[in-house]
RNA sequence: GGGCCUGUAGCUCAGUUGGUUAGAGCGCACGACUGAUAAUCGUGAGGUCGAUGGUUCGAAUCCAUCUAGGCCCA
């Protein structure tokens, strides 16, 4: 034939067929089209839609942890969010009314600092107020800037009204929540050693201490043996100490050595003395001394003696700390709980109080004896002088050490104790224990982790020494000195912040903040403030009260917490506490955590490293849903993985899911499910295994977001969608799409199963890919009374479609089909053949192979290829004859196809040639396009 | 140093109560197709299951120690 007429009848076959066709584009093209989706989105106000379309249906409240509002987001921030919205996704899509109302912390010591640097050295030229509000807009600049960036990730929430720590219906809950603990005696005023900074006369916090070496008198000082408790009998005992800071000798009030060490009595100048026995030797040739050892005891053992200290007129007693260590001095810690947090914690252990002799300007008071009046560094000279003079001091050296200095006056700090106030946890630990008990903690060790916590932790000192918070709602009596606290001022001050904020703490007096008329009980009319302000993980720790409790269409306890697992330590810790002492109830029924982002060693995100991947700029290069389809791949309970790399490979997912679900649309153009749809019965075996292996999606899709196990349904679909999808059941049933008539029944089955998996895969990845899913579902063929994807419900199993006695037959079939696509690679490789169209393949089974093989119509169909012969076993089997790798005994021969290859199907064809109207296409083909003209 | 956790192919994950030659997908290599085409299909090569020691007839799976790493404390 004629090489022109065979191309025009070729291009004439070529338009009988139903080619796949679709507007939807191949390449996603997500940094421009994303923003555009958004944008529809913000414009019908959806997450007002899909509250609406939910309205009064069983409630699922996934409450927000509030991110520091300082910043731009960073990756660990995007997991964070992107997790939380497939949860209220899929919740909302099985019917709950889902609602999420994001927060923000927005006090603290972070934003003071950032305001303070802007404000350089006019810091001291503004007022509170003043310092406030240049606090408060930067914090609120910095929640427009992260919520614009949270909203670019696709996550669906109601960001026109978030909650924020400052805002004032917020603060009066907090207060509330803060009299509820005053009003069952949980507040208490207490000392705590903190930095402190005698030049500025202030507390300073951690961020605010700069380290420098300094040098400093260091003392080996020897304390006598009071009471030996009849193991440390000898008169002229001493158990000796050393300390860089002779200052802080007169608020000695024990000696700490570690439970497990040993400690040596040494013979020394006639007397015995006692030191670790680990130290003894660099002891020895520091002090010059021989020290031979008389005695050993654990320092278990020792714990009771009573020393008296050599400055004053009081006992130290021996305590046991395991934070004790052999790295200098004696192994004999002087222990003063006013000027150490170690000593402070170890003192509060054994019961000691906490003495601190030194006032604001870092003078000794009465309380420090002779040495009243004295600057602490001032008095070190004097010290060691009394310490020689009554024989006390063993040795001194001058030694250099790294030591806290106060990063604005650069003078060197020390550490005072203060009145703080404190919330008892021992007031409630039992019953947060219990709570505990109650609250399922996914991962499980969650709960070990937090219990532990609680079991083993100190009170909560709630104090700041700072401006930018919460204000402790507390007044003392000018005449008496009393503490005022109690229901009348806590709802008054309540009220006050309700209509102003707790700038009103600042802005108005004391006798402006208490409701008229207010007396003290000793008849006193004149009151001062407190000026501590509240720990901000006070803040976020009761948001449970301030926007649960709140906010009407929300309801407490929250459904869900979800957050990184630091914060086991963090806000479910303080969520807790709050909730118990306040409510006498944990604030959340689940508490879901999730690992760090770390590179792809396992090491974690830093500058230094150069390993950080930026969330904005994934999305700005590759887009939001590669990023959640990242999220959704990982086992978030561990530590995951983040890279270039990995992202890319999240690339190359997303685009095989969106080719394989845009393949579907382009077969379904023509496609109207409620004219076209094939009922179950009626569609081919075929058609039902790829529904049956459907339902096992959705069942264990659905599973998958049930237990929070996201990355199974990222694998279950990609896997889907590579294997049984595009591999094997879009592969062979292109045939029946492509060549049959438009309406013939063949071709609507195979329409019918496109259409059901669509529609279920559509929904199944919504809350993982809501852009993609969004954009699909306005290409969908049929009536749609929903309008947007993300209002549609998720699939159900159907149990027509669980058909599991295919599941063998298929299993064998495929197996058979890897046998002969092996076969037909050889085959290919020898050049016998190229697409498996241009082959034949004729099998030679054995006995057993025979009776399954007969019952298996449609086998060429299948295997794509254009014959397919089974022989009877006993029939001998031809030279070339491939032995199959699956199924041991069978032989598998392929051969070139015989006939002609049709210009139409591409099948080859004995017949092709043989009709005079349509000479070069196979009769199959020459009856459809016969039926076309007629 | 303490509490909690993790380590299976280059990457992301499976591996049911310990039981035959440890699986999947991606990536990679090679090949096919050109009617899913900046797509699609096929074949193939990759693992001392962090290390060591133990329990057992048998260990990726149980125990101990070590090692690398993560979070939170000290």
């Amino acid at each position: 034939m004629d090489r022109n007429l065979r191309r025009n009848y070729q291009m004439d076959y070529r338009n009988t067929l139903n080619l796949p066709e679709t507007d939807f584009p191949m390449r996603g093209n997500l940094p421009q089209k994303e923003p555009e989706i958004l944008k529809s989105w913000e414009e019908s106000q959806l997450y007002d839609k899909v509250q609406k379309a939910r309205a009064g249906r069983p409630k699922f409240i996934l409450h927000d942890g509030p991110p520091y509002a300082n910043g731009d987001i960073h990756l660990g921030h995007a997991i964070n969010k992107v997790l939380k919205d497939i949860v209220v996704k899929y919740k909302t899509m099985m019917g709950f009314d889902a609602p999420y109302v994001p927060g923000w912390d927005t006090h603290g010591l972070p934003i003071e600092q950032q305001v303070i640097k802007k404000l350089g050295v006019n810091r001291h030229a503004v007022s509170v107020l003043d310092f406030r509000k240049n606090c408060k807009d930067y914090a609120e600049k910095y929640v427009g800037i992260q919520r614009e960036q949270f909203k670019r990730l696709g996550v669906r929430g109601d960001w026109e009204h978030p909650y924020l720590t400052l805002q004032k219906e917020y603060e009066a809950a907090q207060i509330g929540v803060f009299g509820d603990m005053t009003h069952k005696g949980y507040i208490y005023k207490g000392l705590k050693p903190v930095y402190w900074c005698p030049s500025c006369e202030t507390a300073l916090a951690e961020a605010e201490i700069e380290y420098a070496d300094k040098p400093a008198n260091a003392i080996y000082v020897k304390f006598a043996v009071r009471d030996g408790l009849n193991i440390l009998n000898q008169e002229n005992s001493f158990v000796v100490i050393w300390t860089t800071t002779p200052w802080t000798l007169p608020a000695n009030l024990a000696i700490c050595v570690h439970p497990e060490l040993r400690y040596a009595v040494v013979t020394a100048q006639q007397e015995h003395w006692i030191v670790a026995e680990g130290m003894l030797d660099s002891l020895r040739s520091l002090w010059n001394m021989e020290l031979p050892v008389e005695r050993t005891f654990s320092g278990k053992e020792l714990e009771g003696v009573i020393c008296k200290n050599p400055l004053m007129d009081r006992d130290s007693v021996l305590i046991c700390g395991e934070h004790v260590t052999l790295e200098a001095g004696t192994g004999c810690v002087h222990t003063a709980p006013g000027h150490g947090e170690d000593d402070f914690l170890v003192g509060k252990k054994y019961g000691l109080p906490v003495l601190c002799p030194v006032d604001h300007q870092g003078k000794f008071t009465s309380e420090a004896g002779v040495y009243v009046g004295q600057k602490t560094g001032k008095a070190n000279p004097a010290i060691v002088e009394d310490l020689k003079n009554s024989g006390d001091l063993v040795m001194e050296e001058t030694i250099e050490h790294s030591y806290p200095h106060c990063w604005r006056c650069k003078s060197p700090i020390i550490f005072r104790a203060t009145e703080q106030w404190f919330a008892s946890i021992d007031g409630f630990r039992q019953a947060a224990l219990d709570e505990i008990e109650k609250v399922h903690w996914i991962p499980a060790w969650g709960k070990d982790r937090i219990y532990n916590m609680i079991a083993d932790r100190g009170d909560w000192c709630i104090s700041r020494q700072r401006t930018w918070g919460v204000p402790i709602p507390i007044f003392y009596c000018e005449d008496c000195g009393k503490v005022l606290v109690n229901n009348q001022t806590i709802s008054f001050v309540q009220e006050i912040f309700r209509q102003e904020g707790s700038d009103a703490w600042f802005a108005h007096s004391a006798k402006e903040l208490l409701p008229e008329g207010f007396t003290c009980d000793c008849g006193g009319n004149s009151f001062r403030k407190e000026t501590d302000i509240m720990d901000v993980w006070f803040d976020s720790g009761t948001s449970h009260a301030g926007v649960l409790k709140q906010r009407e269409h929300l309801a407490w306890p929250a459904d869900l917490y979800l957050e990184g697992s630091d914060q086991h330590r963090g806000w479910f810790n303080s969520s807790l506490s709050t909730g118990v002492a306040a409510f006498g109830q944990a604030p959340y029924r689940n508490v879901l955590t999730h690992g760090f982002v770390v590179d792809e060693q396992g090491r974690k995100m830093s500058k230094s490293l150069g390993n950080g991947v930026d969330p904005l700029k994934v999305v700005q290069e590759l887009g939001a849903d590669i990023l959640r389809l990242w999220v959704s791949s990982v086992d978030y309970k561990n530590d995951v993985a983040a890279s270039p790399r990995i992202m890319k490979q999240m690339s190359e997912a997303y685009r095989k899911i969106r080719n394989t679900l845009r393949f579907l649309l382009s077969n379904l153009n023509d496609f109207d499910p409620a004219k076209d749809k094939v009922s179950y019965q009626d569609l081919q075996e075929i058609d039902r295994w790829a529904l049956l292996k459907l339902s096992k999606v959705v069942e264990r899709v659905l599973q998958g977001y049930e237990s929070y196990e996201f990355h199974w349904v990222y694998h279950t679909i990609h896997n889907f969608c590579t294997v049984e999808l595009s591999a094997i059941y879009l592969d062979i049933v292109k045939d029946r799409l492509y060549v049959e008539g438009k309406n013939s029944h063949t071709r609507r089955s195979a329409q019918t199963v496109l259409y059901e998996v669509l529609d279920s895969l559509v929904r199944l990845l919504a809350p993982v890919l809501s852009f993609i899913t969004e954009e699909i579902w306005r290409y969908i063929p049929g009536d749609k009374t929903i309008e947007n994807i993300q209002m549609a419900e998720m699939p159900k199993v159907n149990s027509e479609w669980m058909n599991e006695t295919m599941v063998d037959t298929w299993d064998q079939i495929l197996a058979l089909r890897t046998d002969v696509s092996k076969a037909l690679e050889k085959a290919r490789q020898e050049k016998l053949i190229n697409h498996p169209l241009t082959a034949q393949v004729d099998l030679y089974p054995t006995d057993e192979q025979y009776g399954f093989l007969q019952k298996v119509p449609n086998l060429a169909e299948i295997f794509i290829v254009s014959g397919l012969t089974v022989h009877k076993p006993e029939e001998e089997r031809p030279e070339g004859v491939q032995q199959a790798e699956v199924h041991e005994g069978l032989g598998i021969w392929v051969q070139p196809a015989k006939g002609e290859k049709c210009e139409r199907c591409w099948m080859f064809h004995e017949e092709v040639g043989k009709d005079a109207e349509h000479p070069t296409i196979c009769p199959r083909c020459s009856g459809v396009v016969k039926s076309l003209n007629s």
